[in-house]
DNA sequence: GCTGTGTTGTTCGT
DNA sequence: ACGAACAACACAGC
């Protein structure tokens, strides 16, 4: 038998430390071995992606690919721009491979597209080996031990965890690699397919498939302006040796990393962030858990004196990650959406997502049931709800693509059960586009938990806008970084700016007013509504929505008819128009739209969203962001780039 | 069936 | 600063 000539394929672990997949492939003594990245259209078309997560992934392509070099210079990351379902087979013949070597995906579309390939090496004679890597403990064999079912709290994961053994301890990377073999392509590139694309920050057109190995012949990492993608508005950089350099700072913090505990951790703090930042690491595989893990157990082993536990300490936040792994492992691509999700409860949101029955899946478009909500949701979004917490977070997020995990709670609290009552779905998918460390289990385990739709139900614990940031930050000096208009606001009506009296008001040099659709310089908009009031209005909604006891696999929650169950749970509409009659005092139109009909209202719909419900007629680049904006008659986006700078 | 606890609420009292 | 009421869910352990 001849010898090894082996393709590790990178994907979820852009490392050369603690890489089992790695070691794997190195321990069978190839004679030739590439490090292979294909570049899947999937990632670069149908997954939200904006610009600052974009250069993240490609610092860290980067980086290892320079770490590789440094190992071998014949070799390096060779970036390959095809879907892997079409470019293996045709590799493994013309590189004459016998062995593809990987880490073990997680997520739904990872492991189907992994099925497709394995058997697609089998067909051609390659063997495969999968290591599982990017967890604690494999989410499968967790599930297994937790009788086969999900896993929904913290101590099912201790359980199971316990079960399924040790954590194994982190290895060395490898001190050198086996030159590649040819890196002969002499074969037809399958066109990729663009449309739809969900790419919202794309300014040009992607040019990243124009070469089946790059613009310059040499398999090199795709720059941004390749992908048409504008800069990165974000400081945060990617790359195992910035992970590793990030590491070692935390856990070298001896008491920090031995007391840290979540909750007294403050959102509003930065530079240095109160938590440890290392999130985006670990989704990309730049950090491996498990250095992670040990290394906060060798400072804990050292450490005199009290020390905090999980579910509040260090090693409980890797925890709770694996928790939503294994709920993902076991529930699928419905984990990420309510219907067809039996484990989570269904609760009339408004905005909430179409379903293709024939999938069971959600088609990336929405219902748009309330103009309002909708209205909500895009000041939401861009950051101009007129309560400066909530927008300065969501600027935060926006700009950084990274904001702390209470912030997290905050704004999905107030999407969701304490305030608009949209479908945390809406949140997720603007978190998949924005954040660094976005992980579609975390993501979604997390939308649930806020909306007390799964992992949590204490709904009347519903976070203010305005006191809870109070707690760490009572100057607002977070709110005015991301917020600058409100910085000479006297400090007591910094959460709540509508209450300073005009003379404040011009004494400051901005106006508290609009409805935050078009903003003129020098405003802030006013609240866009009462939040007391919602907060009470969506209380008795969940109250509603607990005693229905739906779930979202359930046929009343999919075919529509629970409505009959919820009929008289309507708002009350007497409510909201004092508040709109009190916000009218200093004779400005209240602009906040109330189109019962929905007639004359241009829905807005997401660039994805659009390209998947129209039958494919959209130029790829037609749909650009102003245009999609204007149709609100709302220059939101205007405000956006005009803060960037 | 009861009781205590659950990573991360707010308001009001002392 | 701390504790209790607010109005009240889910689960583990007994």
């Amino acid at each position: 038998m001849s010898k090894p000539r082996v393709i590790w394929w990178i994907r979820t672990d852009l490392r050369l430390h603690d890489n089992l997949a790695l070691q794997a492939a190195l321990d069978l003594g190839p004679e030739a071995f590439w490090p292979v990245w294909t570049w899947d259209p999937k990632y670069v078309y149908r997954t939200r992606v904006g610009c600052n997560r974009w250069q993240f992934l490609t610092d860290c392509q980067r980086n290892l690919s320079e770490s590789i070099t440094k190992l071998n210079k014949k070799s390096k990351l060779f970036l390959i721009r095809e879907a892997p379902q079409t470019l293996f087979p045709k590799l493994f013949k013309a590189w004459k491979i016998t062995h593809l070597v990987f880490e073990k995906d997680t997520d739904p579309y990872g492991k189907d597209r992994d099925a497709v390939i394995i058997k697609a090496a089998q067909e051609a004679g390659v063997e495969v080996i999968v290591k599982h890597g990017r967890t604690l403990w494999d989410s499968d064999e967790l599930v297994e031990k937790n009788h086969g079912k999900p896993l929904m709290s913290i101590s099912q994961v201790q359980a199971a965890g316990l079960k399924v053994g040790d954590i194994a301890r982190p290895m060395s990377a490898p001190i050198s690699v086996p030159d590649p073999g040819t890196t002969d392509m002499s074969f037809e590139q399958q066109p990729s397919i663009p449309k739809p694309d969900f790419q919202r920050d794309r300014e040009r057109q992607d040019k990243s498939y124009e070469k089946l190995i790059g613009p310059n012949g040499d398999f090199a990492v795709p720059t941004l302006e390749e992908l048409g993608i504008p800069a990165a508005t974000s400081q945060i950089r990617g790359g195992e040796t910035e992970a590793l350099k990030q590491l070692n700072k935390i856990l070298s913090d001896k008491k920090y990393t031995a007391t840290f505990a979540k909750p007294d951790t403050a959102p509003t703090a930065f530079e240095p962030q109160s938590t440890t930042l290392l999130s985006p690491h670990l989704h990309f595989g730049s950090l491996s858990i498990r250095e992670f893990w040990w290394g906060v157990q060798n400072v804990l082993k050292e450490h005199k004196g009290k020390h905090s536990e999980p579910p509040t300490s260090l090693l409980g936040q890797l925890l709770f990650r694996d928790m939503y792994f294994g709920a993902q492992a076991k529930l699928g691509y419905s984990f990420n959406q309510t219907l067809y999700n039996d484990h989570c409860r269904f609760v009339p949101w408004h905005l909430p997502s179409r379903v293709d029955h024939e999938t069971k899946r959600v088609t990336g478009d929405y219902h748009i049931d309330s103009p309002e909500a909708e209205e909500w949701f895009q000041r939401w979004k861009w950051g101009r709800t007129g309560f400066p917490w909530i927008d300065a977070l969501m600027r935060q997020l926006r700009q950084e693509g990274w904001i702390h995990h209470l912030g997290r709670h905050a704004v999905a609290c107030f999407l969701t059960r304490g305030g608009c009552y949209i479908s945390w779905e809406r949140g997720a998918d603007v978190f998949e586009e924005w954040l660094l460390d976005h992980e579609s289990a975390c993501n979604a385990g997390n939308w649930q938990w806020l909306s007390c739709t799964a992992f949590y139900a204490q709904y009347y614990r519903c976070y203010s806008p305005i006191v809870f940031p109070q707690k760490t930050d009572k100057d607002g000096a977070f709110v005015i970084r991301y917020c600058p208009e409100l910085k000479d606001l006297p400090a007591k009506y910094i959460y709540e700016p509508w209450k300073a009296p005009l003379q404040d008001q011009k004494k400051a040099g901005v106006r508290i007013t609009g409805d935050g659709k078009d903003p003129e310089k020098g405003t802030y908009p006013k609240p866009m509504f009462d939040f007391s009031e919602r907060r009470n209005i969506c209380i008795e909604r969940m109250k509603t929505a607990y005693k229905v006891n739906l779930y979202g696999n359930d046929s009343k929650a999919i075919d529509g008819t629970w409505k009959t169950l919820f009929a008289d749970s309507a708002e009350g509409p007497t409510e909201r128009n004092s508040f709109k009659d009190a916000m009218k005092q200093d004779g400005d139109e209240d602009n906040i739209q109330q189109d019962d009909t929905g007639k004359g209202h241009e829905a807005v719909k997401e660039k994805g969203e659009e390209a998947a419900e129209t039958d494919g007629d959209n130029k790829r680049g037609d749909i650009g962001g102003s245009k999609r904006k204007r149709a609100l008659g709302c220059t939101l986006d205007g405000f956006v780039r005009k803060s960037k700078k």
